[in-house]
DNA sequence: CTTTTAATGTAATATCGTAACAGTTTAACT
DNA sequence: AGTTAAACTGTTACGATATTACATTAAAAG
């Protein structure tokens, strides 16, 4: 039997504004942070903006870009440190088909996402259906196969994109 | 209702030979460069040989290690264009969470692949759910989102790892 | 046998990511 | 408060992965 429950999606719309997604996640991660007594430092702080002020994601370098406070050129290990630390807390994913970073989109949920890539306006989008993890985790378990971790990319084209030819 | 015909799954086991895999798929090759007019030239065959002589993941760099005809080291680009040919043809795969690659293991079936990496003997493992690249195919279509491509990656432990702790 | 298409050789460089270690800040505990 | 332990930062250097560009050679098509 299927299951009828909404399909959670989040695809970021044309007029979509970014503000609120950014105020949101930055006030998720200091919640987050209090909670489990980690500290939400200031370059954390400044890699979680820049990744959720673009729906687009991001290379390493691109955020390091962002990241010149005093003129001063960062060296990639600062940024790497915080996004190993971001994703940690499950604010950001990181898509192994771009190496390329982007801000969660459904923080707090218990989710697991499917990523949608729209390979015209590169903009991507969290899937987060339960039916898709499920379906996985039976097959490889029937497969004689312990799942720990899926990783789903799905590559194609939007709706926005096919709308408008 | 359940789709119940067998669920196709290749995963290696430890006694398993693999000179029978590398000369089926040596042989694929030649039969499909053949039908496509295309060269299986000196380097492709070298570099099909070596991927297919191993389950596990091999990097472009382990590549071009064992490609040394004569006593020379072959350029970089000279691997990745094998490897390049060899993916279109869809002989080879790229696992995109470890940047490596890895012979196919179900050639010419029209396969939808999915990934099972043992992240304890590092060997990988095909899974060729059709339920799970359908169910893939429908949320993301649902989702409003055309799909060309999935990519599936499934990390955990294999049956042999699991059964000898 | 010449044209044109595909593949190769070679060098240089771009992009992505980590190791190592000294110094500093913060939290936790007398 | 003063001391200690843990976490974070700054900095340098380097390793790993992948591509561009262009001259040359080989193969297929006419």
């Amino acid at each position: 039997m299927e299951d009828m429950e909404a399909l959670p999606v989040r695809f970021p719309s044309r007029q979509h504004n970014h503000s609120s997604c950014v105020n949101k996640l930055l006030g998720d991660a200091e919640e987050e942070c209090r909670r489990q007594k980690l500290r939400f430092t200031e370059h954390r702080r400044k890699v979680l903006e820049i990744i959720a002020s673009s729906h687009k994601p991001l290379g390493a370098y691109d955020i390091l870009e962002q990241m010149n406070f005093s003129g001063r050129r960062q060296a990639p290990v600062v940024a790497y440190r915080a996004l190993d630390f971001l994703i940690n807390l499950g604010l950001v994913h990181r898509l192994n088909s771009l190496n390329a970073f982007v801000a969660c989109m459904a923080v707090g949920e218990d989710h697991t996402a499917q990523f949608l890539i729209c390979r015209q306006c590169k903009n991507v989008g969290e899937l987060n259906s339960k039916r898709v993890s499920e379906r996985i985790e039976k097959d490889a378990v029937e497969a004689g196969f312990q799942v720990d971790q899926q990783l789903v990319e799905i590559i194609g084209i939007c709706y926005e994109c096919a709308e408008s030819g």
